[in-house]
DNA sequence: AGCCAGATTTGACTTTTGTCGAGAGCCGTG
DNA sequence: CACGGCTCTCGACAAAAGTCAAATCTGGCT
């Protein structure tokens, strides 16, 4: 930087330009400067999250069939994105939603667990800035050496740099060749700890991966697809922050889990909000499994999603009675 | 209305130009409506409260003059207003950076209780709107039957108007001409919950008043400049809430007091946040007494306030040593 | 001391946004 | 059923904001 004309000039801007409501050669002006810098400074100013611009995200809650969820799966909160009812790619749709619900959701001093996956990443991805010192936010699972730009560690550093967070990192594979391996990782004085903060979290951001061939963690090599196969036969579901969970939404008790190094599904429910944000349609029986699990309490899906998820509900009641 | 374009209009086309970062034409495409129809939506969707725009007041908590008072008068935060720095008026720069403040301190579902006086009107005038429906703002004192524009229930409807909140009004006069009389009033069940319910704020909103003929007591005719007069020789120091306050920041023991229907300053004392904004230089010494009876926790004035209370906190420091 | 590299600032230009008055649709009323 | 009154809507113009390449400045380095 050359004098650092900075941080004081661009925060003058931004007050005059926002809160007093000038114009901006009226605050070129009075900065004694061109309007063309103003502009520039302007832009900076949203950029750091000096200024916040944010949206309601009521309309998306206030949905008959978002409070039809909310009671079906008792869940405390849930957002309806319409599908291709806005603009053009329905799951940038959810994305976008996502990212306002959660900077809604976000308090100052909170601390914040993020899982990773292409949804939250995206979710990351198109976040506006915010000013948020004191947050802290924490990775729920290990690494993965993946050729992804979604790998776990770079979910919550993007996040916390668009907050303007301290982001945690957690530094230890997702998975590991032997369960012992695993068990001592775990028992490292590090390790345990950022293990055991987490349910100190206020907020949490996942979502939820389907047991599949198409699983990231069988294209970051952490599972074969044959091994997917044979899981999925013995009850897999779901996956959650790299962890594998039955249709009741608890760990599947298989060879994988414990070899494991990621946040305990006990840590995640006691986290206080627990938002869920689940893009594709094929993740169904997934979202079932995590939803069951307790693993949510706040939720944003498509609309699409939102139907089947009712139906689903509404067959089931018809069923119990 | 014409076939009600409204909210669900509104609210799509905010979406789409704040959310999503489309332009006003695109976002006209999308929805089928004329541009210059979405740049009206978009007016009213910030007059609304649908969006959002807020600045940081960091910078003004940054100061070092700021820091230095939050330690000596064991304040929670201070943000000090810079002097004839930024926009011509300095009184409207306090007010328009109290609002923010204020904007900033308020939670979903809290409890806001408001005083009355030139200074908390001119926030709610400049105040920006938002989108807070289950918010409530509570009167903390009767009302007085002025010619004035910032009556007590002025202020708490504007301010409940402009957060989208519930106001609740007091249904009595601040002061009465007999103490008998403010006793039966206190004891009457709408009264009594109105005072018991203070003490449950999140919130206030108040400034102090001085005690002099310039005063709104003397204006409204609640008291006249002699009895004013008098009442500063017994060691009135301060207004607040329409109650007189001596030195200490404590009740004075005076008639008037007595037949006045207010918030007990215990009451007072029991709201977590107390956000004082002090405008006019006159009033230093009334502010002193109200810090000094822990009336305030978080405190917005001008930059030569601000100078004023730290020179006396300094000179006060030496006198002890 | 002089020069380079990086970043800021600026003026001129283009694009985007705000606003106004006219016109059109809807509703309750006479 | 025609008539204001009302609001919403639109097109066109004016104002404001965004952008870019060139000019300028800064501090560090040789």
């Amino acid at each position: 930087m050359a004098i650092r004309p900075a941080e004081q000039l661009i925060h003058k801007a931004a007050w005059l330009y926002y809160a007093h409501g000038l114009r901006q050669d009226e605050v070129a002006t009075q900065l004694k400067i061109s309007r063309a810098s103003v502009a520039m400074y302007l832009r900076k100013a949203r950029e750091t999250g000096i200024v916040n611009i944010s949206t309601s995200t009521q309309l998306f809650t206030d949905d008959v069939m978002a409070r039809q969820l909310e009671d079906a799966f008792k869940l405390d909160s849930v957002w309806i994105a319409p599908e291709n009812a806005y603009v053009a790619d329905p799951s940038t749709d959810i994305a976008v939603l996502a990212a306002s619900v959660f900077l809604e959701l976000v308090k100052k001093g909170d601390r914040i667990g993020v899982a990773w996956g292409r949804t939250v990443y995206t979710i990351a991805d198109i976040m506006s800035y915010a000013d948020l010192q004191d947050v802290r936010v924490v990775q729920l699972c290990g690494n993965l050496g993946a050729p992804y730009s979604y790998r776990p560690d770079q979910c919550t550093m993007e996040i916390a740099r668009r907050l303007n967070a301290k982001g945690l990192n957690f530094y230890a594979p997702l998975v590991l060749s032997t369960e012992a391996l695993a068990q001592g990782l775990r028992a490292e004085p590090v390790i345990r700890d950022q293990l055991a903060g987490i349910s100190n979290c206020d907020l949490a951001l996942y979502s939820v991966g389907a047991v599949d061939a198409d699983s990231h963690l069988v294209k970051c090599g952490a599972l074969t697809p044959t091994e997917m196969a044979a899981l999925r036969k013995d009850g897999a579901a779901g996956v959650i922050a790299g962890q594998i969970i039955d249709a009741n939404g608890e760990v599947l008790d298989c060879g994988y889990n414990k070899r494991v190094i990621s946040a305990e599904l006990a840590s995640l429910r006691a986290i206080e909000k627990r938002l869920m944000v689940v893009q594709e349609d094929s993740k169904f029986e997934p979202l079932l499994a995590a939803i069951a699990g307790g693993l949510c309490t706040h939720l944003v899906v498509g609309a699409h999603m939102a139907g089947r998820l009712l139906e689903h509900a509404g067959a089931a009641s018809k069923k119990a009675s």
